[in-house]
Order: structure tokens, then sequence, then C-alpha cells
DNA sequence: CCAAAAGTGTTCAACATACACCCATGA
DNA sequence: TCATGGGTGTATGTTGAACACTTTTGG
């Protein structure tokens, strides 16, 4: 029983999940931050323990339906995070994760002695342990991710106009796009489907709907545009 | 203390830490690999265990200074791997990073009931656990991150000349690059400090030396070219 | 003098950017 | 009819890709 020994030799250490949630309301991008009972007046990430019969992913997106009611968002990993004292109380590493969420669909969960609330990311409060350094480092992936590769329409309505779009962008990337630029650009990946309905109410023109194509949305995953502010 | 209370009921896991070491002899790109003792005869990364005095990337430096004698590389936090039975024998939670290495700083501290092999990234054995997909992934983010940022240069020598960085990229992307266009590109960049020293012997003709400007690395750590295979 | 690798320039196509006017509609 | 946001085209500059010949020198 050499092997199990050299296993029993070493420290075990707890495993935390924590979730970096991105909105968009359609004018600003958003994090969803809670906090956390009446001792603790810190706002925080969502997050919870691994459960020994989880993998990591799973364990992110169960701690974010039983929180959110969402299920079947996009999420991906972000970085483990493990300075020795990033939790003064007990060792603790913690794997972030990122998520993007369609805001409609959100409605809490939290039990009476949370509270949730949405953060323009451009006006944060301060965080818990390491959660603003998750939170830079989350920013900087999505901005990168959305250049590179179709994830913004998961921020958006299955339904959704051009303007809302480069609203999204504009949010995400901290600029205004060129509407003109903007609007050759995405269409030109093919990935968008236009429909017949314009949306109603918020312009006297009304902008036409798009929806994504979803059979050239999973090949698209890898190649798409490249974005950056100009 | 409800909030000791709350740490107590969780379960701990052990965390180990995974390198994916590359390396570049000059003709094709590397991965070191370890086989462990006598009873286990699959190759593996090179691992270990996190202590509790240090941080993860602490942990991943000391491991592979323990093992190869580097100190000072380049290295860099790929994904955390915790599928519940990825280690059949007791769960283990192990974050993934990956080195690049100068091939000749190398020198093996491996015990010796270890043995570390040089394997071409084309050509590699069957791995331990998920090993393999730790490599797969590594592959990918060395592409992206070359593409992006000035990491070539930790493989080579202090001292390289165009053609031994063209032919870097060409096993980093597996492809050929134009040498006429490979050579302005990197040029461009202004990172590159022609020397007056020629390579001698590898060819008749011997091609000038060029060592990085470090004043101007560190800014173009951020802003670089954009490689991908024509 | 010849073989082998080093070094260099031009042309063309594709893409990104900058920029301004007309359209549709509800009030 | 007018105010508001929606929608579209063109000209220009920059960048990437394709491509071939001359140079150097050791043998």
């Amino acid at each position: 029983m050499l092997v199990l020994d050299q296993y029993k030799q070493q420290h075990p250490y707890l495993l935390a999940l924590d979730s970096i949630i991105f909105g968009f309301d359609g004018e600003s991008l958003k994090i969803l931050l809670v906090k956390r009972g009446t001792e603790n007046t810190t706002w925080s990430l969502m997050g919870g323990w691994l459960q020994p019969s989880e993998s990591l992913e799973e364990a992110a997106a169960r701690i974010l339906f039983d929180l959110t009611g969402l299920a079947n968002v996009y999420l991906e990993q972000l970085h483990a995070f493990g300075d020795p004292h990033r939790d003064p109380i007990v060792r603790t590493i913690s794997v972030a994760y990122f998520s993007l969420v369609k805001v409609a669909d959100y409605e809490s969960k939290l039990s009476g002695t949370f509270q949730a609330r949405w953060f323009s990311i451009y006006d944060l409060p301060p965080l818990l342990f390491d959660h603003a350094d998750m939170v830079d480092l989350a920013i900087k992936r999505l901005r990168y991710k959305a250049a590179q590769h179709p994830i913004g329409f998961e921020l958006l309505p299955e339904k959704f106009t051009i303007p809302q779009l480069k609203k999204l962008y504009d949010a995400i990337y901290n600029t205004e796009f060129d509407k003109r630029n903007f609007s050759r650009k995405i269409l030109s990946t093919n990935l968008l489907i236009k429909l017949e309905e314009k949306q109603k109410g918020f312009s006297r023109k009304g902008a036409y709907y798009y929806q994504v194509d979803k059979s050239k949305y999973q090949q698209a995953t890898d190649s798409f545009l490249n974005f950056i502010p100009s």
C-alpha cells in the first residue's frame, strides 16, 4: 500500500467555486453580487462548495441554479485562486467561473438571509476576499472572448435587434462603435437570421429582430471576428 | 461560531499541480514527461502536491525546480481539472500549469526512481489520468498565446537567429511560414535587437544573432502580432 | 565554382476605418 | 411635420499574402 500512503501524507484543502455572472440590461453591463447574511456586510460573488460527487463545472452550474434559477447558461472556467491567505479563516482554493446570462430569465431563488443585486461593472462596491481580482480577470476574459467568439448573444434575449447588439458591445468595451461598420461586420458572419418582425415601442421606426442561426453557431465558436475598440 | 461550523461541514480535497513543460530543440516542439517508479509504467506530466504554505503558482514553480533545476521560467496557469474520477484512487483536484523552458538550461534533478524524457508533441505516448486532455489544452493555449504575445522567445536561447525563430513558429503551428513575411512581421515589432555576431557552423553564410529588447518586452506582453498559419 | 542557407522588395487583395445622408413612424 | 432612432454605401489607407532572385561563404 505504498501508493495509498503517498496520498495519505498530503494535506487536503477546502474547495470553493465562485461565479462572475454577467448580465446586460440594455444599457450597461452588470454583474450579480450577493450580500451574505447579517454578520457579513460585504458584497461577494456567488459561490459555494464542491460536493464529493460533482465535477468543478457541475458544481458551478448547480450553485448558479440554486441561487438564481438559471440553467443551461454559458459557463466557462476562469482561473483557480489559491493564495494561502485569500480566505483568512480557513485556507480555501477557489475555482472561479464566469457566466453569461439573459437578465430577463433571472429570478432570484436566494433565501431570505441573502440579498442579491446587479451592479454596473464600472461601479462596483468593495468585494469579499480576492473577488475583485476575479472580477477584473473576468472582464478581461470577456473582452477577449467576445472579440473572437460569438458569445455576446448569450447576454441578449432570443430575439434582438442590431442596435441592441451594438449597445452590448459598446458596454463590454466601454466605447462606441460606428453603427455602419458594426452592422456590416456582424452581418458578414452570416450567423444572424433576420426576422420579419420589428421591435415596437422603443423607436418610432422600429428595428428588425434577428436571431442566432444555431446550426452555424456551434462551428462558429472557433472562428469569429476581431472586435477591438478603435 | 456559526461561521467556522459552516467551513467544518465541508469536504476537503487533495490538491495537485501538474505542469506541461514545453521545450524546443531547434527542430520540433517537445514536452517533458516522466515515468514514475517501478509499479507505474505510464508516462505522466510532472506534478506534485500543494503544500500548506504555498500559493498555487509557488507550488508549480517549486515542483518544476525540484524536478528540473529550472527557476525563473515562464509559467502560466492553464486550467483546473476536477472530474470526480480523474484519479481513480483518491479524489484529487489538479491545477495544470504550462511552462516554457530553454532546453539548454535543463538538467534533470530527478531521483533515480524517475525517468524523464522529451517527447515531440506530435508523437506522445499514452498518458496517466487526464493528462492527455491537459496537453491538448496546453497546445491550444500555446498557439493562441504565441500569436498574441511575445512568448516564443522563452523557448529559445538568449541569442537566436531569425531562421531559428521561424523554425520554432513552424513547429508550434505545425506549418511553414513564408520566411520573407515572417521576418518582416517579427522585425516590425521592434522587439529584437540585431547583434554584430553571426551564427557559425550551421550554414555557410551564417545568420545574424538577435536578442530580445527587454526594455520593450514587458509592455509588449499586451499587444503583439497575429500569427495564424496561412 | 558550387551547394546551401540567408537575406531582401513588390504587387495585389482583403479588410478596417472614417464618414453622411435618407427612411420610417408615432406623436 | 418633425423629432427620433434605423438603416445603408463609398472612398481611402493599412495590413496580410503570394511570390523569386541575389548574396555569402565553406568545402
